[in-house]
DNA sequence: AGAAATTTGTCCGTATGTATC
DNA sequence: AGATACATACGGACAAATTTC
């Protein structure tokens, strides 16, 4: 069989699987995953496509993996919320690095980069606002 | 020859060379590194071996890799700074309100806000940059 | 405590697809 | 169109950590 892989790569359509399965509730948090030799049993797929899989979530921080233990659902950490008060929306846009942030990410001017901002209130009226800077991610 | 990996795991070592050449700056930043097919050939590994290398420094933001380009150099480390002053978790200055922070505040454009930076590093690069701008205490 | 089984980690070699020059 | 280079996928082998008996 020749190797395909027109438009979704297999891993992440693996990837993708296995993450339904979890915010579906099918496994709960803190509980281990099914062994890489069974999941390349049920996907058909060889061990290797099944770690690169593995890795994508583990990016995301869906899963985390111990050596000789297994892979489970990052639960505590996910689910767990510990003291933040009001919710408020941290919204984010695309925008080009002013001369600073170029200097700081080590980029051209310009560049692309991904902007996060939130605010604080009281009494109605704005207290503070932050702006987080950070690189955009290189896949998807 | 058996697959011995004592301590340090092969691609970490192979890794930590590529770092450290680019670092002593004797591959400019922005240009290609040589093709995986050299690195195979120089470090004496498989391509798999060497691509979890290329991985390790894209994870820190060192290099990045397109498709059928080649892998660059991100950009030397970020020890360079503007006008913060010098070393510190967070610093501050005063910053005229562009008009979206205008409208945030509600003040006119131009108002004079307190601007404090931080940034987070990861492997010596910069990973994020925050800032927070609030309205000046004038009372008391 | 020790041995075996299980599970993830590392590494190799090969083949083919896809994007860029 | 051809050459070059990265991306995906397979299969096998052995190492290292954990669990189980």
């Amino acid at each position: 069989m020749p190797t395909p892989h027109y438009g979704q790569p297999r891993y992440r359509a693996i990837a993708e699987q296995i993450r339904e399965r979890i915010e579906r509730g099918l496994i709960s948090p803190g509980s281990l995953l099914p062994p890489e030799s069974a999941l390349t049993a049920e996907f058909q797929a060889s061990r290797g496509t099944i770690r690169q899989a593995l890795a994508v979530l583990r990016e995301s921080n869906v899963v985390a993996t111990e050596h000789g233990r297994g892979t489970y659902v990052a639960g505590p950490a996910c689910t767990q919320r510990s003291d933040w008060g009001s919710e408020s929306e941290l919204r984010y846009r695309k925008v080009p690095a002013d001369s600073e942030l170029a200097v700081l990410f080590a980029v051209d001017a310009g560049t692309t980069l991904i902007e996060g901002q939130g605010i604080t209130q009281k009494n109605g009226a704005v207290e503070t606002v932050v702006r987080i800077y950070r690189i955009p991610r290189t896949e998807s």
